[in-house]
DNA sequence: CAGTGCTGCCACGGGCTTGT
DNA sequence: ACAAGCCCGTGGCAGCACTG
């Protein structure tokens, strides 16, 4: 089977002798690009035929009518080679900065001299111009930024061969790429979707038309499925320590509460021994204070002692011209003051 | 009849080669 | 060095046969 094989008929070869790629060229296919990738028509980093066509559609008119799909793709192919060159050597080394205008990385010379002393290949691109950087930036930046799983097949056999990686570690060993789909929110777990495993996300052309059909890079379903699962997992053991610190918490709340409960209880106890000492001076206050007893005090123990005319009338003024016997008699407890006030009225020969 | 597995086709990205 | 061609591995889709 023919895999891959692009045949004269549907690729139409330009033939070697042709397109002679200028800036003002690549500034038209870089933008074309950037509007296809606006679109949505590339997908994990693979460009859908649809975009494809947009592209030539849009050169054909811009740059002329002998543009094909191979052209752009060589010319992409190209473009990205360069700027990926450029972007693995300087985007993550300190001491060099981009300059738009110079369209160079500006170092001081020092710097560049440590760099080149390691890399000898790197000394071109202290005079050479990295064009479209900016742009290619965008377009490129996040392929080459997603760890092992972006570097191309020759890179990573070099690099395997070059740390001795055990092949059957590698997973172990490969950073997870997360898709930049929304279905991977930090803060919230969605169950394996299988559909959004293909690559493009199960999405078809609304155009009808054939789309791209998928691209190498793709992880498969398996890898989507463990790294949901690892997602999920992480998940449950967030939710687990929550609850678990959920758990430590309210125990400590609890705690808390006793403690509470307790000096409220002690508070209570000890209002209570402060009511009853105001009870107990409320008491010696009464008694110690010098009680005035009225007339009408006088009258109302008469009455009550059933002290009967003639001799209430006597009583009464004997009692009220006598402020001692009268402090004495109200002294006498309440049921022992009849036997009292007789005893004291034969006394004073009111009774005989 | 729906679900599943197989097969062929097509298209992609990328490595390597060749010609200019 | 660059542009283009050749080739390969990968993967989605459609069609078909088979199965429960």
């Amino acid at each position: 089977m023919p895999k891959g094989k692009t045949t004269p008929s549907d690729s139409n070869h330009p033939g070697r002798d042709s397109l002679q790629w200028n800036d003002e060229m690549d500034q038209m296919l870089l933008n074309a690009l950037g509007e296809e990738a606006n679109k949505g028509n590339r997908h994990d980093g693979a460009w859908t035929t649809q975009a494809y066509n947009n592209m030539v559609e849009a050169l054909r008119s811009t740059i002329g009518p002998n543009i094909t799909k191979n052209h752009i793709k060589n010319r992409m192919k190209t473009l990205k080679n360069h700027f990926a060159e450029a972007y693995d050597l300087f985007h993550s080394l300190s001491g060099f900065s981009w300059n738009s205008i110079t369209r160079k990385f500006d170092a001081e010379d020092d710097v560049w001299e440590e760099l080149i002393k390691g890399k000898p290949h790197a000394a071109r691109w202290r005079k050479m111009q990295i064009k479209h950087y900016d742009i290619l930036t965008e377009l490129f930046a996040t392929d080459r930024a997603k760890g092992n799983v972006a570097k191309t097949a020759k890179e990573r056999r070099k690099q395997w061969e070059k740390e001795n990686i055990d092949l059957n570690n590698y997973f172990e060993d490969t950073e997870m790429y997360v898709p930049n789909v929304g279905m991977f929110d930090e803060n919230q777990f969605s169950p394996p979707n299988f559909e959004d495993a293909s690559p493009q996300n199960g999405q078809t052309n609304p155009s009808g038309l054939n789309t791209s059909r998928g691209t190498k890079r793709k992880r498969n379903v398996v890898e989507l499925v463990e790294d949901q699962y690892e997602r999920m997992n992480e998940s449950i053991m967030t939710i687990a320590e929550a609850l678990k610190e959920g758990n430590s918490v309210s125990k400590e709340l609890h705690q808390v509460a006793e403690r509470q409960v307790e000096v409220a209880e002690r508070q209570v106890a000890v209002i209570e021994k402060q009511v009853e000492i105001a009870e107990k001076q409320v008491t010696v206050i009464q008694q110690t204070r010098p009680r005035h007893y009225s007339e009408s005090d006088v009258w109302d123990l008469l009455e009550e002692l059933r002290v009967t005319d003639p001799f209430r009338m006597k009583v009464y003024n004997h009692l009220c011209d006598n402020e001692h016997k009268k402090r004495k008699l109200f002294g006498v407890p309440p049921h022992m003051r009849g036997e009292a006030l007789i005893q004291m009225m034969t006394d004073a020969g009111i009774f005989c």
